[in-house]
DNA sequence: ACCCAGTTGTTGACATGTCACTGAAACCGC
DNA sequence: GCGGTTTCAGTGACATGTCAACAACTGGGT
């Protein structure tokens, strides 16, 4: 590690790329949604991601390892969700420690209202500028780079390690 | 707009594979930078936009619209680099208003201690595991969503938008 | 010379996320 | 059943980012 191979001229430009991206199109999906919905994108995950489920609901660290998210942010974070009465919190009849967060009406009617915008902007600002071989790219790309990250051991003479905030399994 | 488009099954992979990719890369690249370097990404960042400047130096705002930062933001960071001896606080010559922000020898010696590990990482987690052609086609993709965003008007019915914090202009 | 709209950077209040810790409950070998 | 360990969710202190308001200053029109 004693000579630094620095990025040539194209990977700078694909690492410079991706990261302005990230930073461009958050802003603007984030300023869509919450002018459109009311929403933060954190809240649109949530709900998204609950309204995804057979029941509505699912227990807290469940939903947690889903989103790669601490327990703690998604304690704190439920917490303000419940008092714009977004979700509830329900003790968890299998074990007395859990509790079950429960997508309320208010909650799966923000989450249907705010949807279609959102797709479209997404739609809007990345994958329609994109060519079908771009987004078949994209996809293949970013999975191996997760599977990459979330591989028990590092593949390849890297230390190991596991990055995601709590005990998420190797879920893509 | 009444029939939402919504995702087909490689789009939704892309766009998936694309948000949890962005977590945990993050993730994993700021753990290392705190435990190799002791800064944080946006320590990094600041850093690193300086250290490319002939003189080492930067107005704030010129700084912020590179970075895509706020002011304030950057205004709020910087006092806490400062306050650590990363960077200092000019005034500046030609502007009553202004101040130069500038890296001192010991922020210099951070980002130059930091960067071979750091591009490391990047190659580790990302560059090294794409083929040629991903680079450069993520290159493309990403440059393309960023022009769109930060086209002045939108190119294609879009409402007209500006993403940038301030007033940056369409940089890439 | 002077006014004044716009720009620059800072600030304080607040929203959000992280970290270390805690009590309660489950698990597990005995 | 029992004691030690682990896991679950929540909490408070703190770090970071956002937003609106602000004072200082610039620069152009008159």
């Amino acid at each position: 590690m004693e000579a630094p191979r620095w990025l040539d001229e194209r990977e700078e430009r694909a690492w410079r790329g991706y990261r302005r991206m990230r930073r461009l199109l958050d802003l603007e999906l984030a300023r869509e949604l919450a002018q459109d919905a009311g929403l933060s994108e954190p809240d649109y995950d949530v709900l998204s991601d609950l309204s995804e489920t057979p029941d509505q609901r699912l227990r807290l660290s469940e939903l947690a390892d889903r989103m790669l998210w601490s327990r703690s942010r998604l304690s704190h974070h439920l917490t303000r969700m419940q008092q714009r009465g977004l979700v509830t919190r329900e003790e968890c009849a299998s074990d007395g420690r859990g509790s079950v967060v429960a997508l309320t009406p208010a909650g799966r009617q923000a989450i249907e209202a705010a949807a279609p915008g959102h797709v479209a902007a997404v739609r809007r600002h990345l994958i329609d500028l994109l060519t079908p071989e771009e987004v078949e790219a994209l996809g293949a790309l970013t999975h191996r780079v997760v599977d990459h990250l979330t591989a028990p051991i590092g593949p390849a003479g890297d230390p190991p390690r596991r990055v995601a905030p709590t005990s998420a399994g190797p879920e893509v």
